[in-house]
RNA sequence: GGGCCUGUAGCCUAGCCUGGAUAGGGCACCGGACUUCUAAUCCGGAGGUCGCGGGUUCGAAUCCCGCCGGGCCCGCCA
């Protein structure tokens, strides 16, 4: 069989070696099709030469084996050739009958309950914390796709203290800010925006004015304590937010399957009966900063302060009710994963800590950061009524994708968005996330070189041959086609088939959306070069039928690795 | 003061975990390829002290130590 061949190169190592080699000795190369650099570790052990040592194990390696043509020993590497026309039949015909399924893995029986996104309900979503939306919708399809079972969750901060002074604002009367309302004028009407507009004006009076901001605690304490007016009051802010924010997250296609309210926590006890807990486990005491708990002995200390959990009015901070919301999800799953910034590295390490350390919660709970997305030249400030809406940047995405279908005249402007939303999801995801990204518009609306649009271009392209070639792929007999003599534009596109599953399983295991992304990519641009050196439709018809079946296969591939990564396949573009 | 992340051509970036064969790409720039499966493409050129210094090693972008630059955190915000 073709699959496992890195195993069998593995096996094959060991056995002329007659020492153990693992399957990260066995590597990909540009001198070959796969490669061992096994010898040079060998080498100070037996006191020989790479050289030699990577000779004497070619020399007793039994060739051809399945699937594998030749071992040759070249500067001390044990390079590998695959027998390309014994692999090309099976594996075509098992990509074409997975199909939408080609690489993924079987059910592992585990659920991970994964949270992303949760943005204040305070505006509209910004384009730095849509890093987050997207490494999260993209890991939630890639670990559905390798065999997890997953659940994705949205916390609503309804509860909070920005909210509540939005609340507070709206039962004062403030106008909107106008100079926020001018910069998104075009946004007017979407409720995000709305409370956004709000928000700014309320914040500036929280800021001026101290008896506006001891409303707002008097809001909070009436709302936690009973109060059913006051506390809808906050959460109706919230939620006119969402509605909006929702428009967004409809458009990017990021679907969640529960979004879940602090507010369900403070109604339901939940979170009074953490502070309790805690009280009595005798972990948290009264300080002057508040209730709170000291973590110094896990290795967690606050520069001169504990761990607030409750304010000195008696209200809850937002971790007293991350930690009730948490005791709720580990009862949902067996893993929990969070997709936080950088900024909250610090807060997750106290919640875990608190969770497993004096909860005894023994699931699996990890956090998934990412770095910060800077912004060229921008000077964002929401005193100024400024911020940074994923919709504008959509919508200047849409309008240039519309452009150029136009000018080429090929697709139809129904493709735009599929084009404008993987344009930019791609540009977010295609930097691995332990690094800062500085935003600049002409590269994330770019739709050639290393761009969705560029993946999608050769996907178009492949449709485009299968479908002027009359033949169903699906129905084409394999002992029609040539398995022989292939071009190396070939052979490229097959290995880079025989990886997916692969990059699957990194990108899965690492968290590392990238992985993915650079993968597509580099198969769209094998694929490029095969368009342009490999004629399909006039070759002979045996050469044709391969190639075709060839061309079906890279069309499936692209499709699946840019819908894990949650981006569209137009058939025309 | 303490902790985490990061530094690869003018700009952006892969590779770093698990050390190996001339450090892959992209943008921009210069030159070439559309009567031939979509030129959102392809080919060629130019562009590099892999932040700096030490160490480990037969071999370091990759591992270790130190330094320098950038970001983030240590809040009665979330």
């Amino acid at each position: 069989m073709y699959a496992d061949l890195r195993e069998k190169i593995r096996a094959l190592l060991e056995e002329a070696s007659g020492v153990n080699v693992s399957l990260e000795d066995v590597t990909d190369s540009d001198k070959a099709d796969y490669a061992s650099a096994m010898a040079f570790r060998l080498a100070a052990k037996q006191g020989k030469s790479p050289v030699q040592i990577a000779a004497g194990i070619a020399s007793k390696i039994k060739m051809p084996a399945e699937g594998i043509l030749k071992a040759e020993a070249v500067n001390g590497y044990v390079n590998f050739f695959l027998d390309y026309s014994s692999i090309v039949s099976p594996l075509l015909v098992d990509v074409r009958n997975k199909g939408d399924s080609y690489g993924k893995a079987q059910s592992k029986g585990i659920k991970i309950v994964l949270e992303h996104t949760s943005i204040n309900p305070s505006g509209p979503l910004h384009i730095g914390r849509l890093r987050n939306c997207l490494l999260g919708d993209c890991l939630a399809r890639v670990f559905r796709f390798s065999g997890y079972v997953v659940e994705t969750h949205y916390f609503v901060n309804d509860v909070g203290k920005q909210i509540a002074i939005i609340a507070q604002g709206f039962r004062r009367g403030i106008e909107p800010d106008a100079e926020a309302l001018r910069n998104y004028s075009n946004y007017g009407r979407k409720e995000d925006f709305k409370i956004f507009f709000e928000y700014v004006a309320a914040n500036k009076k929280f800021e001026a004015d101290p008896a506006f901001a001891s409303e707002v605690q008097e809001l909070i304490q009436k709302a936690e304590s009973g109060d059913a007016a006051a506390l809808s009051d906050i959460t109706n802010v919230a939620a006119r937010c969402l509605e909006g924010q929702k428009e967004i997250y409809d458009f990017l296609s990021v679907r969640f399957d529960y979004f879940d309210y602090e507010s369900t926590y403070i109604r339901n006890g939940a979170v009074a009966k953490v502070l309790d807990f805690l009280r009595k486990s005798g972990c948290a005491k009264d300080t002057d900063k508040g209730f709170g708990l000291d973590l110094k002995e896990y290795g967690l200390e606050r520069r001169d302060s504990v761990t607030i959990l409750s304010r000195t009015d008696g209200t809850s901070v937002y971790l007293s009710r991350d930690i009730a919301y948490h005791l709720d999800k580990a009862d949902r799953g067996d893993v929990l994963i969070n997709v936080l910034g950088e900024d909250h590295k610090y807060e997750f390490q106290e919640l875990k800590t608190i969770l497993t350390k004096i909860y005894g919660i023994e699931k699996p709970m990890e956090a998934v950061h990412y770095s910060f997305v800077n912004f060229e030249g921008v000077e964002l400030s929401t005193r100024k009524g400024q911020t940074a809406p994923v919709d504008k940047l959509l919508d200047e995405a849409v309008k240039k994708a519309e452009e150029e279908i136009e000018e080429r005249g090929i697709a139809s402007k129904s493709v735009a968005g599929v084009i404008a939303v993987g344009a930019v999801k791609y540009h977010i995801l295609k930097a691995s996330p332990s690094k800062t990204i500085t935003f600049r518009w002409q590269e994330a609306l770019s739709f050639e070189g290393d761009a969705a649009p560029y993946i999608q271009y050769a996907h178009a392209r492949c449709c485009s041959i299968v479908e002027k070639s009359g033949v169903n792929p699906a129905a084409l007999d394999v002992r029609g086609i040539d398995a022989t003599r292939l071009a190396s534009e070939e052979e490229k596109l097959i290995l880079f088939f025989l990886r997916f599953p692969n990059v699957l399983e990194r990108t899965a295991a690492e968290r590392r959306p990238n992985i993915l992304a650079n993968y597509v990519y580099e198969l769209a641009c094998a694929f490029s070069k095969f368009y342009k050196d490999c004629p399909v439709l006039s070759a002979d018809e045996g050469v044709k039928n391969r190639r075709l079946m060839m061309v079906d296969a890279t069309r499936q591939i692209i499709a699946n690795g840019l819908l894990l990564l949650g981006i569209e396949s137009p058939k025309k573009m």
